[in-house]
RNA sequence: CGGGGUGUAGUUCAUCGGUAGAACGCUCGCUUUGGGAGCGAGAAGUAGCAAGUCCAAUUCUUGUCACCCCGACCA
């Protein structure tokens, strides 16, 4: 490619509000355009980049027995509904009609597509297993696009599915998938952690995420110094330390408790630590149940983690009306006979605890009632839960299982891993197989996500200087940038344009800028900034020879044409 | 979705109650020529859109749309 042709020049200004390196370097070396917030033109040189990890990435999921194909952009809406994701996913899923007034979800993801496709075959266990990707246009009605290329509306994914018969089945694909996906961001020289995360809408029990740890990222999760363990803050586990427990059980008592609403209000008036009091937090669910998360007071409830064990798909603050209604008072809310004040007002209620609420004695929290306190109240013998596990949100400094201290990390995510288990194949009609018996089983699912625009603009942000973009050979647009300085003189102009010929004929992608006109120093700017691995210059100086110096470097070597190939090769 | 902000030339921005200006970029010319050259000339804007106030609105007011930032949300 000539650079005097390229369609999209360098530039110095920067977009109003960029705040990100990969934004404004992809901006200002011609590889990106905005159209509208969330959705970009891929110019020629970023559509090159894009193409070669979507490259690697077919190769590996090829090497790993998957299986391309394409579904339709345009999602039945009668699918999502099948699966209740119409109002789970609702806030970022577009719908649209045709002429027919038919409803279609433009696609942000592929499960109930995938199912419906597989069950229109009989499959038996001997298809199985079998795992089916495509690379498509995904679409998310973002509440909020930003960061350039990390966070878009309209943006190429590779996802993948997978079907196996049995469980057991599915943990070797799961693991198969995870070493795709560790060889294929290997090969972009990206340091990936695997990282627990929570499946949200997508459903499922558990999934792992792929992120490489950049200060640009919106991820954040929890990690043990020694990389052992690393999870979301959204499923992060840690260890609750016993405070109280060896006390002997007083007395509960009832008193009056003139009060703000706060914690820190309760600390105040009774002079007790914050980990003695109990927390009460009253949460709707969107089937309009109400559900009580209780949690010792030092900690705070992971809403998240609540709404799992609410078997929820959201979550929201209940208001000071809904929780009078159910008989109790905002900021006096208390587990102790809170089910029977529902029961007697009619509101169904879910009381949710925190294993921690087992390492305290005697604590302390509101009656129910404005302005009264209940002291010394122990779980067992004053409340009892109808569901009790993990709600706690994890912080640095918390102690993870293997007593390791926990520390904070940003990253970006840039692929993912589900299990989806019989979530889809339980709520779609027919979504089985026959098995050796000729009985029809449901599938065993998980699916498989890469983000290759999101993956380019980390690319982006972990390999620049404060000169441009330093991309990883495997992905490079072109393996040489070839200048030609001083090509006013014919002799020097002929050699440039025959080694830009020659460097073809090898197969070596190259762009020559060719262009007569600009100076010296433009040009080497524009390199540096385009970021191609090899530049190469042909001018006065180098002579017969040729100036080679690798963008990663600031050694410059002479050498001949052949020597060069050779060395490319 | 809540809070804040911005919409003026291709881009980044300035200006102003009397219908606009710079830099970069673009075109042409001369000089220059190894780290984003200099000089000169030129093309380029219905000031997001709509309504209102005013003798007069790009400027003030209201609405609307778009975009940006913080938060909520979010594979």
């Amino acid at each position: 490619m000539k650079y005097s042709k390229l369609f999209g020049k360098t530039i110095k200004d920067t977009p109003t509000g960029a705040t990100l390196v990969s934004h404004k370097l992809l901006y200002q070396a011609g590889f990106i355009r905005e159209s509208t917030a969330g959705r970009y033109y891929l110019l020629p040189l970023g559509i090159r980049v894009h193409r070669k990890l979507e490259a690697i990435i077919k190769e590996e999921m090829d090497k790993a027995g998957a299986q391309q194909l394409i579904t339709p952009v345009l999602h039945p809406l009668e699918l999502w509904k099948e699966t209740n994701r119409t109002t789970a996913a609702g806030f970022e899923l577009m719908v649209i009609k045709d002429r027919n007034q038919g409803q279609f979800v433009l696609g942000g993801t592929a499960e109930e597509m995938l199912v419906d496709l597989i069950r229109k075959f009989q499959l038996s266990y001997k298809d199985l297993p079998l795992n089916l990707y495509q690379f498509s246009t995904k679409f998310r009605d973002e509440a909020r696009a930003r960061g350039g290329l990390l966070r878009l509306r309209e943006f190429m994914m590779k996802d993948a599915y997978s079907f196996d018969a049995t469980e057991a089945d599915f943990k070797k694909e799961y693991k198969s998938m995870e070493q795709t996906y560790s060889r294929i961001f290997d090969r972009l020289d990206l340091k990936t952690l695997i990282v627990e995360s929570d499946n949200g809408y997508i459903g499922g029990e558990y999934c792992h995420e792929f992120i490489v740890e950049s200060d640009a990222g919106e991820s954040k999760f929890l990690m043990t110094d020694d990389g052992k363990y690393s999870a979301h803050e959204d499923v992060a586990k840690f260890m609750r330390d016993n405070k109280n427990i060896d006390e002997e059980e007083k007395e509960m008592i009832s008193v009056e408790a003139i009060r703000g609403t706060t914690m820190e209000d309760g600390v105040k008036l009774h002079g007790l630590p914050m980990w003695q009091q109990i927390k009460d937090l009253m949460m709707v669910d969107d089937q309009g149940r109400m559900i009580l998360g209780v949690i010792r007071g030092d900690y705070d409830v992971n809403e998240v983690k609540l709404a799992h064990l609410a078997k929820a798909y959201t979550l929201r603050h209940a208001t000071a009306e809904e929780i009078q209604k159910l008989g109790s008072e905002p900021g006096f809310i208390s587990p102790v006979g809170i089910k029977q004040k529902a029961k007697a007002n009619g509101v169904e209620l879910l009381v949710i605890g925190d294993s921690s609420l087992r390492t305290i004695k005697n604590a302390y929290t509101g009656d129910n009632a404005k302005h009264k306190d209940l002291m010394n109240v122990n779980i067992d013998r004053d409340y009892s839960l109808d569901v009790e596990g993990d709600i706690a949100l994890a912080k640095a400094g918390y102690s993870s299982l293997d007593g390791l201290a926990l520390i904070e990390k940003k990253g970006i995510e840039v692929g993912n891993i589900f299990q989806l288990g019989y979530h889809y194949s339980s709520r779609m009609k027919d979504a089985t197989f026959a098995d050796e018996k000729g009985e029809k089983k449901p599938y065993y699912m998980g699916c498989y996500g890469i983000g290759i625009a999101r993956t380019l603009a980390t690319l982006v942000e972990i390999f620049n200087d404060d000169k441009g973009i330093i991309w990883p050979e495997a992905v490079a647009p072109f393996k040489v940038h070839l200048l030609g300085l001083d090509l006013e003189d014919k002799a020097i102009a002929s050699s440039a344009q025959k080694t830009y010929e020659l460097l073809q004929v090898e197969g070596i992608e190259v762009l020559f800028d060719d262009r007569e006109e600009v100076r010296a120093g433009a040009k080497f700017a524009d390199a540096d900034l385009i970021g191609i691995p090899y530049r190469v210059v042909i001018s006065k100086r180098s002579g017969e020879k040729l100036e080679v110096k690798r963008r990663d470097s600031s050694d410059t070597a002479f050498m001949t044409l052949p020597e060069l190939i050779n060395k490319l090769r």
